[in-house]
DNA sequence: TCTGGGGTCCTAGGACCC
DNA sequence: TCTGGGGTCCTAGGACCC
Protein backbone atom coordinates (compact mmCIF):
# COMPACT_ATOMS: atom_id res chain seq x y z
CA UNK A 1 0.00 0.00 0.00
CA UNK A 2 0.98 3.54 -1.16
CA UNK A 3 2.34 5.66 1.92
CA UNK A 4 -0.21 7.96 3.34
CA UNK A 5 0.41 11.61 1.98
CA UNK A 6 -1.75 15.00 3.45
CA UNK A 7 -1.45 18.16 1.81
CA UNK A 8 -3.00 20.73 4.01
CA UNK A 9 -3.33 24.25 2.11
CA UNK A 10 -3.81 27.56 4.03
CA UNK A 11 -5.10 30.70 3.32
CA UNK A 12 -2.80 33.50 4.38
CA UNK A 13 -4.59 36.03 6.61
CA UNK A 14 -7.75 35.10 4.79
CA UNK A 15 -10.39 38.10 5.73
CA UNK A 16 -7.61 40.30 5.35
CA UNK A 17 -6.39 39.04 2.10
CA UNK A 18 -10.24 38.65 0.90
CA UNK A 19 -10.28 42.80 1.48
CA UNK A 20 -6.92 43.31 -0.30
CA UNK A 21 -8.33 41.53 -3.37
CA UNK A 22 -10.66 43.90 -4.20
CA UNK A 23 -8.50 47.37 -3.35
CA UNK A 24 -5.10 47.08 -4.31
CA UNK A 25 -4.25 50.20 -3.00
CA UNK A 26 -4.40 48.66 0.31
CA UNK A 27 -1.46 45.81 -1.27
CA UNK A 28 1.44 46.67 0.64
CA UNK A 29 -0.72 48.54 3.73
CA UNK A 30 -1.48 46.99 7.57
CA UNK A 31 -4.90 46.36 7.53
CA UNK A 32 -7.34 44.42 10.09
CA UNK A 33 -10.84 42.57 9.89
CA UNK A 34 -13.09 43.24 12.89
CA UNK A 35 -15.35 40.43 14.61
CA UNK A 36 -19.39 40.76 14.34
CA UNK A 37 -19.99 44.21 16.03
CA UNK A 38 -16.52 45.62 14.80
CA UNK A 39 -15.35 44.23 18.34
CA UNK A 40 -11.99 42.59 18.46
CA UNK A 41 -9.40 41.99 15.72
CA UNK A 42 -10.40 38.68 13.92
CA UNK A 43 -7.69 38.89 11.00
CA UNK A 44 -4.55 40.93 10.24
CA UNK A 45 -2.66 41.05 7.25
CA UNK A 46 1.29 40.37 7.67
CA UNK A 47 2.02 44.57 7.86
CA UNK A 48 -0.37 44.77 10.43
CA UNK A 49 1.38 41.70 12.63
CA UNK A 50 4.62 43.45 12.15
CA UNK A 51 3.42 46.40 14.14
CA UNK A 52 2.71 44.45 16.54
CA UNK A 53 -1.39 43.69 16.48
CA UNK A 54 -2.27 40.98 17.94
CA UNK A 55 -5.22 38.75 17.36
CA UNK A 56 -8.19 39.10 20.06
CA UNK A 57 -7.59 42.50 20.73
CA UNK A 58 -10.67 44.79 21.17
CA UNK A 59 -10.83 47.36 17.81
CA UNK A 60 -10.98 50.50 20.43
CA UNK A 61 -7.75 49.16 22.23
CA UNK A 62 -5.49 49.58 19.44
CA UNK A 63 -3.66 52.52 19.66
CA UNK A 64 -5.01 55.74 17.85
CA UNK A 65 -1.77 57.14 17.07
CA UNK A 66 -0.83 53.63 15.50
CA UNK A 67 -3.62 54.29 13.39
CA UNK A 68 -3.02 57.48 11.71
CA UNK A 69 0.70 56.96 11.71
CA UNK A 70 0.74 54.20 9.83
CA UNK A 71 -2.38 54.24 7.87
CA UNK A 72 -4.09 51.09 9.48
CA UNK A 73 -7.59 50.55 8.03
CA UNK A 74 -10.12 48.33 9.78
CA UNK A 75 -12.87 46.50 7.95
CA UNK A 76 -16.35 44.77 9.54
CA UNK A 77 -16.57 41.36 8.35
CA UNK A 78 -17.72 40.73 5.16
CA UNK A 79 -18.65 37.20 5.80
CA UNK A 80 -20.46 36.97 2.05
CA UNK A 81 -17.41 37.89 0.33
CA UNK A 82 -15.68 35.64 2.61
CA UNK A 83 -17.93 32.07 2.12
CA UNK A 84 -17.71 33.27 -1.47
CA UNK A 85 -14.13 33.23 -2.23
CA UNK A 86 -13.69 30.66 0.04
CA UNK A 87 -16.04 28.45 -2.24
CA UNK A 88 -13.83 29.59 -5.38
CA UNK A 89 -10.64 28.44 -3.28
CA UNK A 90 -11.70 25.13 -3.05
CA UNK A 91 -13.09 24.69 -6.47
CA UNK A 92 -9.50 25.51 -7.44
CA UNK A 93 -8.42 22.56 -5.42
CA UNK A 94 -10.36 19.83 -6.23
CA UNK A 95 -8.22 19.22 -9.66
CA UNK A 96 -5.44 18.47 -7.78
CA UNK A 97 -6.63 15.51 -6.00
CA UNK A 98 -9.51 13.33 -6.03
CA UNK A 99 -9.82 13.46 -2.40
CA UNK A 100 -10.70 16.62 -0.61
CA UNK A 101 -11.63 17.92 2.94
CA UNK A 102 -13.02 21.07 3.20
CA UNK A 103 -11.70 21.59 7.09
CA UNK A 104 -12.73 25.29 7.83
CA UNK A 105 -13.64 28.44 5.68
CA UNK A 106 -9.79 29.14 4.57
CA UNK A 107 -8.24 25.25 5.03
CA UNK A 108 -8.36 22.09 3.15
CA UNK A 109 -6.36 19.10 3.64
CA UNK A 110 -5.75 17.23 0.19
CA UNK A 111 -5.22 13.47 -0.08
CA UNK A 112 -1.88 13.17 -2.62
CA UNK A 113 -1.56 9.28 -1.42
CA UNK A 114 -0.55 7.21 -4.62
CA UNK A 115 1.33 10.67 -6.27
CA UNK A 116 5.12 9.28 -5.40
CA UNK A 117 5.81 9.76 -8.72
CA UNK A 118 6.16 13.43 -8.29
CA UNK A 119 7.82 16.20 -6.47
CA UNK A 120 5.52 16.74 -3.96
CA UNK A 121 6.84 20.27 -2.69
CA UNK A 122 6.59 21.07 -6.35
CA UNK A 123 3.43 19.81 -6.80
CA UNK A 124 2.69 21.98 -3.60
CA UNK A 125 4.23 25.17 -5.46
CA UNK A 126 1.90 24.22 -8.70
CA UNK A 127 -1.66 24.57 -6.46
CA UNK A 128 -0.11 27.70 -4.44
CA UNK A 129 0.22 29.09 -7.77
CA UNK A 130 -2.46 28.51 -9.17
CA UNK A 131 -4.97 29.32 -6.32
CA UNK A 132 -2.90 32.75 -6.75
CA UNK A 133 -3.81 33.11 -10.27
CA UNK A 134 -7.17 31.88 -10.01
CA UNK A 135 -8.58 33.63 -6.80
CA UNK A 136 -5.92 36.28 -5.91
CA UNK A 137 -5.71 34.63 -2.86
CA UNK A 138 -1.91 33.89 -1.09
CA UNK A 139 -1.78 30.08 0.35
CA UNK A 140 0.58 28.06 2.11
CA UNK A 141 1.02 24.28 1.46
CA UNK A 142 2.12 22.07 4.26
CA UNK A 143 3.04 18.52 3.44
CA UNK A 144 2.93 15.29 5.68
CA UNK A 145 2.10 11.52 6.28
CA UNK A 146 -0.70 12.95 8.65
CA UNK A 147 -2.84 15.67 9.22
CA UNK A 148 -0.82 16.73 12.12
CA UNK A 149 2.20 17.04 10.32
CA UNK A 150 0.48 18.53 7.48
CA UNK A 151 -0.45 21.03 10.05
CA UNK A 152 3.09 21.57 11.22
CA UNK A 153 4.50 21.69 7.77
CA UNK A 154 2.62 24.41 7.19
CA UNK A 155 3.55 26.51 9.78
CA UNK A 156 6.49 26.03 9.01
CA UNK A 157 5.95 26.79 5.59
CA UNK A 158 4.38 30.19 6.57
CA UNK A 159 6.95 31.34 8.79
CA UNK A 160 10.05 30.63 6.77
CA UNK A 161 10.45 32.62 3.90
CA UNK A 162 13.20 29.91 2.07
CA UNK A 163 10.13 27.63 1.57
CA UNK A 164 8.78 29.57 -0.93
CA UNK A 165 5.23 28.98 0.88
CA UNK A 166 5.45 24.70 0.62
CA UNK A 167 7.11 22.74 2.84
CA UNK A 168 7.46 18.88 2.86
CA UNK A 169 8.02 17.41 5.96
CA UNK A 170 7.21 13.79 5.11
CA UNK A 171 10.87 11.98 4.30
CA UNK A 172 13.02 15.41 5.45
CA UNK A 173 16.17 14.90 7.07
CA UNK A 174 15.66 17.81 9.21
CA UNK A 175 11.61 16.51 10.71
CA UNK A 176 13.57 16.21 14.34
CA UNK A 177 14.51 19.80 14.05
CA UNK A 178 11.17 21.05 13.06
CA UNK A 179 9.30 19.10 16.01
CA UNK A 180 11.70 20.97 18.01
CA UNK A 181 10.95 24.26 16.59
CA UNK A 182 7.38 23.51 17.30
CA UNK A 183 6.38 24.85 21.11
CA UNK A 184 3.28 23.00 22.51
CA UNK A 185 1.09 25.84 22.15
CA UNK A 186 1.17 25.58 18.38
CA UNK A 187 0.33 22.23 18.13
CA UNK A 188 -2.89 21.36 16.66
CA UNK A 189 -4.80 20.07 19.05
CA UNK A 190 -2.94 21.82 22.59
CA UNK A 191 -5.26 24.41 23.50
CA UNK A 192 -4.17 27.19 26.18
CA UNK A 193 -4.97 24.48 29.33
CA UNK A 194 -2.77 21.66 27.59
CA UNK A 195 -0.24 23.60 26.67
CA UNK A 196 -0.12 24.72 30.32
CA UNK A 197 -0.10 21.34 32.01
CA UNK A 198 2.47 20.21 29.63
CA UNK A 199 4.78 22.61 30.44
CA UNK A 200 4.22 22.29 33.82
CA UNK A 201 5.34 19.03 33.60
CA UNK A 202 8.90 20.07 31.74
CA UNK A 203 7.29 19.65 27.67
CA UNK A 204 8.01 22.40 25.91
CA UNK A 205 7.76 21.16 22.41
CA UNK A 206 6.28 18.66 19.61
CA UNK A 207 9.37 16.71 19.59
CA UNK A 208 9.39 16.75 23.39
CA UNK A 209 5.73 15.42 23.72
CA UNK A 210 6.53 12.55 20.74
CA UNK A 211 8.59 10.97 23.32
CA UNK A 212 6.21 10.91 26.43
CA UNK A 213 4.44 7.45 27.17
CA UNK A 214 1.05 6.69 25.70
CA UNK A 215 -0.51 5.69 29.29
CA UNK A 216 0.52 9.25 30.32
CA UNK A 217 -0.49 10.96 27.10
CA UNK A 218 -4.10 9.37 27.51
CA UNK A 219 -4.23 10.02 31.06
CA UNK A 220 -4.00 13.79 31.17
CA UNK A 221 -5.19 14.44 27.62
CA UNK A 222 -7.76 11.98 26.72
CA UNK A 223 -7.81 9.36 23.30
CA UNK A 224 -7.88 12.51 21.48
CA UNK A 225 -4.60 14.08 22.91
CA UNK A 226 -3.21 10.13 21.87
CA UNK A 227 -4.68 10.42 18.49
CA UNK A 228 -2.33 13.97 17.92
CA UNK A 229 0.82 12.62 19.10
CA UNK A 230 0.62 9.53 17.44
CA UNK A 231 0.16 11.37 14.42
CA UNK A 232 3.26 13.79 15.15
CA UNK A 233 5.36 10.73 15.06
CA UNK A 234 4.20 9.84 11.90
CA UNK A 235 1.46 7.37 12.56
CA UNK A 236 -1.80 8.65 10.86
CA UNK A 237 -4.88 8.27 13.08
CA UNK A 238 -7.06 10.84 11.78
CA UNK A 239 -9.20 10.25 8.27
CA UNK A 240 -9.84 12.17 5.73
CA UNK A 241 -13.38 13.63 6.31
CA UNK A 242 -14.40 13.44 2.41
CA UNK A 243 -18.40 14.62 2.41
CA UNK A 244 -19.36 17.17 5.03
CA UNK A 245 -21.81 15.29 7.95
CA UNK A 246 -24.85 16.52 8.83
CA UNK A 247 -24.78 19.34 11.97
CA UNK A 248 -25.59 17.95 15.43
CA UNK A 249 -26.15 21.93 16.71
CA UNK A 250 -27.11 25.11 14.90
CA UNK A 251 -26.70 28.19 17.36
CA UNK A 252 -27.40 31.60 16.40
CA UNK A 253 -26.38 34.26 18.60
CA UNK A 254 -24.73 37.90 18.61
CA UNK A 255 -23.84 40.68 21.06
CA UNK A 256 -26.21 43.94 20.76
CA UNK A 257 -25.04 46.60 19.39
CA UNK A 258 -26.22 48.39 22.51
CA UNK A 259 -27.39 47.26 25.80
CA UNK A 260 -31.00 46.08 25.41
CA UNK A 261 -33.09 46.10 28.72
CA UNK A 262 -36.69 45.53 28.08
CA UNK A 263 -38.46 42.50 27.67
CA UNK A 264 -39.59 43.78 24.13
CA UNK A 265 -36.60 44.35 22.54
CA UNK A 266 -34.84 41.21 24.28
CA UNK A 267 -38.35 38.74 22.30
CA UNK A 268 -37.65 40.87 19.32
CA UNK A 269 -33.99 40.40 18.98
CA UNK A 270 -34.34 36.79 20.26
CA UNK A 271 -36.89 36.25 17.54
CA UNK A 272 -34.58 37.45 14.75
CA UNK A 273 -32.05 34.98 15.74
CA UNK A 274 -34.54 32.24 16.12
CA UNK A 275 -35.78 33.48 12.42
CA UNK A 276 -32.05 32.50 11.41
CA UNK A 277 -31.17 29.73 12.74
CA UNK A 278 -34.49 27.81 11.62
CA UNK A 279 -33.70 29.03 8.40
CA UNK A 280 -30.24 27.31 8.32
CA UNK A 281 -31.75 24.48 9.42
CA UNK A 282 -34.15 24.20 6.34
CA UNK A 283 -30.87 24.43 4.26
CA UNK A 284 -29.36 21.21 5.32
CA UNK A 285 -33.15 19.59 5.29
CA UNK A 286 -33.31 19.41 8.46
CA UNK A 287 -35.82 19.39 11.90
CA UNK A 288 -35.27 20.11 14.86
CA UNK A 289 -36.87 18.98 18.50
CA UNK A 290 -34.73 20.72 21.06
CA UNK A 291 -34.79 24.51 21.30
CA UNK A 292 -32.46 26.43 23.90
CA UNK A 293 -31.84 29.96 24.64
CA UNK A 294 -29.48 31.56 27.28
CA UNK A 295 -28.66 35.70 27.31
CA UNK A 296 -26.43 37.35 29.56
CA UNK A 297 -25.33 40.99 30.63
CA UNK A 298 -22.17 42.34 29.68
CA UNK A 299 -19.41 40.24 31.48
CA UNK A 300 -16.47 43.00 31.10
CA UNK A 301 -18.64 46.05 32.94
CA UNK A 302 -18.68 45.96 36.51
CA UNK A 303 -22.68 46.14 36.73
CA UNK A 304 -25.27 43.37 38.04
CA UNK A 305 -24.10 40.54 36.25
CA UNK A 306 -26.69 38.04 35.11
CA UNK A 307 -26.59 35.05 32.92
CA UNK A 308 -28.85 31.96 32.14
CA UNK A 309 -30.34 29.60 29.89
CA UNK A 310 -33.19 26.88 29.77
CA UNK A 311 -34.92 24.18 27.18
CA UNK A 312 -37.67 22.96 25.45
CA UNK A 313 -38.66 19.50 23.90
CA UNK A 314 -40.92 20.17 20.73
CA UNK A 315 -43.81 17.55 20.76
CA UNK A 316 -42.58 16.87 17.51
CA UNK A 317 -39.56 17.77 15.69
CA UNK A 318 -40.02 20.45 13.12
CA UNK A 319 -38.44 23.07 10.64
CA UNK A 320 -41.59 25.81 11.05
CA UNK A 321 -40.26 29.13 11.99
CA UNK A 322 -43.44 29.77 14.24
CA UNK A 323 -42.99 26.66 16.28
CA UNK A 324 -39.19 27.70 17.52
CA UNK A 325 -40.72 31.57 18.08
CA UNK A 326 -43.39 30.50 20.38
CA UNK A 327 -41.47 28.14 22.34
CA UNK A 328 -38.29 30.96 22.42
CA UNK A 329 -40.81 33.18 23.74
CA UNK A 330 -42.54 30.13 26.34
CA UNK A 331 -38.52 30.01 27.78
CA UNK A 332 -37.52 33.74 27.80
CA UNK A 333 -40.79 33.98 29.66
CA UNK A 334 -39.01 32.19 32.15
CA UNK A 335 -35.77 33.12 32.19
CA UNK A 336 -35.80 36.92 31.53
CA UNK A 337 -35.33 39.04 34.66
CA UNK A 338 -35.96 43.13 34.45
CA UNK A 339 -33.71 45.46 35.69
CA UNK A 340 -30.45 44.57 33.84
CA UNK A 341 -28.52 45.54 31.20
CA UNK A 342 -28.35 42.59 28.67
CA UNK A 343 -25.52 42.02 26.41
CA UNK A 344 -26.23 39.46 24.53
CA UNK A 345 -29.07 36.49 23.47
CA UNK A 346 -28.72 33.41 21.98
CA UNK A 347 -30.46 30.21 20.30
CA UNK A 348 -29.78 26.92 19.83
CA UNK A 349 -31.06 24.22 18.25
CA UNK A 350 -30.23 20.65 18.76
CA UNK A 351 -31.31 16.97 18.16
CA UNK A 352 -31.44 17.89 14.24
CA UNK A 353 -32.07 15.01 12.27
CA UNK A 354 -32.83 14.62 8.57
CA UNK A 355 -36.70 15.85 7.84
CA UNK A 356 -36.78 12.21 6.07
CA UNK A 357 -35.95 10.66 9.03
CA UNK A 358 -37.84 12.33 11.62
CA UNK A 359 -39.62 10.32 13.70
CA UNK A 360 -43.75 9.61 12.68
CA UNK A 361 -47.06 10.33 14.81
CA UNK A 362 -50.13 8.57 14.95
CA UNK A 363 -52.36 11.64 15.12
CA UNK A 364 -50.51 14.59 13.75
CA UNK A 365 -48.93 15.50 10.55
CA UNK A 366 -45.16 15.83 10.42
CA UNK A 367 -43.38 18.59 9.27
CA UNK A 368 -42.81 17.02 6.02
CA UNK A 369 -46.55 16.15 5.58
CA UNK A 370 -47.96 19.50 6.25
CA UNK A 371 -48.89 22.57 4.89
CA UNK A 372 -46.20 24.20 7.22
CA UNK A 373 -43.73 22.66 5.09
CA UNK A 374 -45.25 24.39 1.74
CA UNK A 375 -45.39 27.63 3.94
CA UNK A 376 -41.65 27.43 4.59
CA UNK A 377 -40.47 26.77 1.49
CA UNK A 378 -42.50 29.99 0.06
CA UNK A 379 -41.15 32.46 2.56
CA UNK A 380 -37.04 30.92 2.01
CA UNK A 381 -37.73 31.38 -1.99
CA UNK A 382 -39.33 34.83 -1.50
CA UNK A 383 -36.31 36.14 0.57
CA UNK A 384 -33.92 34.20 -1.69
CA UNK A 385 -35.71 35.79 -4.72
CA UNK A 386 -35.72 39.44 -3.26
CA UNK A 387 -32.58 40.03 -1.12
CA UNK A 388 -31.98 38.55 2.33
CA UNK A 389 -34.93 38.84 4.75
CA UNK A 390 -37.78 41.08 3.06
CA UNK A 391 -39.88 38.81 4.63
CA UNK A 392 -39.66 38.95 8.39
CA UNK A 393 -41.96 37.80 11.38
CA UNK A 394 -43.56 40.61 13.39
CA UNK A 395 -42.29 39.15 16.27
CA UNK A 396 -38.74 40.18 15.09
CA UNK A 397 -39.49 43.50 15.44
CA UNK A 398 -38.80 46.71 13.03
CA UNK A 399 -37.12 49.26 15.35
CA UNK A 400 -33.94 46.78 15.74
CA UNK A 401 -31.67 49.54 17.84
CA UNK A 402 -30.35 46.02 19.09
CA UNK A 403 -28.79 45.58 15.65
CA UNK A 404 -24.96 44.66 15.46
CA UNK A 405 -23.09 47.91 14.03
CA UNK A 406 -21.30 47.17 10.94
CA UNK A 407 -19.74 50.55 10.42
CA UNK A 408 -16.64 49.55 7.86
CA UNK A 409 -18.51 47.31 5.70
CA UNK A 410 -16.64 46.50 2.31
CA UNK A 411 -18.76 45.86 -0.66
CA UNK A 412 -20.43 42.61 -1.70
CA UNK A 413 -17.66 42.02 -4.75
CA UNK A 414 -18.49 38.96 -5.75
CA UNK A 415 -22.03 38.56 -4.85
CA UNK A 416 -24.24 41.39 -5.82
CA UNK A 417 -24.06 42.77 -9.51
CA UNK A 418 -24.70 46.76 -7.94
CA UNK A 419 -21.10 45.69 -5.90
CA UNK A 420 -19.02 44.04 -8.98
CA UNK A 421 -15.97 45.98 -9.13
CA UNK A 422 -15.47 47.83 -12.04
CA UNK A 423 -12.21 47.67 -14.15
CA UNK A 424 -10.58 51.06 -16.18
CA UNK A 425 -8.38 50.62 -19.01
CA UNK A 426 -5.82 54.13 -18.57
C1' DT B 1 -18.90 54.17 23.97
C1' DC B 2 -16.60 50.13 22.10
C1' DT B 3 -14.16 43.22 24.44
C1' DG B 4 -16.94 37.59 18.44
C1' DG B 5 -19.52 33.65 16.76
C1' DG B 6 -20.18 28.92 15.53
C1' DG B 7 -18.92 24.44 15.99
C1' DT B 8 -17.08 19.30 17.74
C1' DC B 9 -15.65 15.62 20.80
C1' DC B 10 -14.74 13.32 25.28
C1' DT B 11 -15.43 12.20 30.16
C1' DA B 12 -17.37 11.83 34.69
C1' DG B 13 -21.17 11.16 37.31
C1' DG B 14 -26.01 10.38 38.20
C1' DA B 15 -30.33 7.95 37.15
C1' DC B 16 -32.23 3.92 36.04
C1' DC B 17 -32.74 -0.96 34.78
C1' DC B 18 -32.18 -5.92 35.51
C1' DT C 1 -22.71 -6.85 61.24
C1' DC C 2 -23.66 -7.66 56.67
C1' DT C 3 -25.93 -3.67 51.77
C1' DG C 4 -23.87 -6.28 44.09
C1' DG C 5 -22.51 -5.62 39.63
C1' DG C 6 -22.94 -4.46 35.07
C1' DG C 7 -24.95 -2.00 31.44
C1' DT C 8 -27.04 2.14 29.11
C1' DC C 9 -28.52 6.69 28.65
C1' DC C 10 -28.35 11.48 29.63
C1' DT C 11 -26.28 15.84 30.97
C1' DA C 12 -22.94 19.23 32.31
C1' DG C 13 -18.62 20.75 31.87
C1' DG C 14 -14.23 21.04 29.88
C1' DA C 15 -11.18 20.80 26.27
C1' DC C 16 -10.31 21.92 21.50
C1' DC C 17 -10.87 24.07 16.55
C1' DC C 18 -11.27 28.19 13.05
Amino acid sequence: MAKERIALVDCNSFYASCEKVFAPHLRNKPIGVLSNNDGIIVALSPELKKLGVKRGTPAFKINKYLIKKFDIRLFSSNYTLYGDMSARVMKTLTQFTPELEIYSIDEAFLSLTGFDHLNLTDYGKEIKKMVKKWTGLPVSVGIGPSKTLAKVANRFAKKHRFTEGVFDISDHPDREKVLRWISVEDIWGVGRQYAKMLRRNGITNAFELTKAPDKWIQDKMTIVGLRMVKELRGIPCLDLELDVDPKKEIVSSKSFGRAVTSFQEMKEAAADYCTRAVEKLRRDKQVASLLMVFLSTNRFKNEPQYANYASLHLPLPSAYTPDFLHATHKILKKIFRPGYKYKKVGIMLAEITHQTKAPLDLFRPTYLDDHRKIVMDCMDEINEKMGNHKMIYAAAGVSRKWQMRRDHLTPHYTTNWQDIPIVQAK
